[in-house]
DNA sequence: GAATTGATTGTTGGG
DNA sequence: CCCAACAATCAATTC
């Protein structure tokens, strides 16, 4: 187990429209790690395990990059990908917890639909391989 | 048990 | 095929 405080905190980081509490140090984890942090970014995401398990839920921000994508892309037609990536951000940090709900939203229901696939573990018909 | 680090998620376009 | 910034978020590891 690892942070059992994140059992559910009513809710309170996944709907910060509910609650804006935002968890402020819900554990000191956040708040510890934001201290320290800012090392350098590292790019090593070259992946290391997860077989072709189910895949984890997306984060908000996942939905809103699908979503925005585009229209930032006709916003600013002639930008890179990290320049959308960065625009995005920087919307998505503007967007107001209720412009958030929505993502949230299904970023909670990837959470479930993923909590939903890791509990199937082995039920009757599955292994596909 | 709490904190920290790490890996994963999605986008597009290119090397 | 993997990575690049962006943000979130879980998950295992570690102490």
């Amino acid at each position: 187990m690892a942070r059992s405080a994140t059992a559910k905190p009513a809710k309170a980081a996944a709907i910060p429209a509910t609650k804006p509490t935002k968890v402020a140090k819900a554990t000191s984890s956040r708040a510890a790690k934001a201290s320290v942090a800012e090392k350098e970014p590292k790019a090593k995401r070259g992946k290391k395990k997860a077989k072709t398990g189910p895949k984890r839920a997306l984060s908000a921000y996942m939905f809103f990059s699908k979503a925005m994508r585009k229209t930032v892309q006709e916003e600013n037609p002639e930008v890179s990908f990290g320049q959308i990536g960065k625009i995005l951000g920087d919307k998505w940090k503007n967007l107001s917890d209720a412009a958030k709900a929505p993502y949230n939203a299904e970023s909670e229901k990837d959470k479930i639909r993923y909590a939903n696939e890791k509990a199937s573990h082995v039920d009757v018909s599955e292994q596909s391989e």
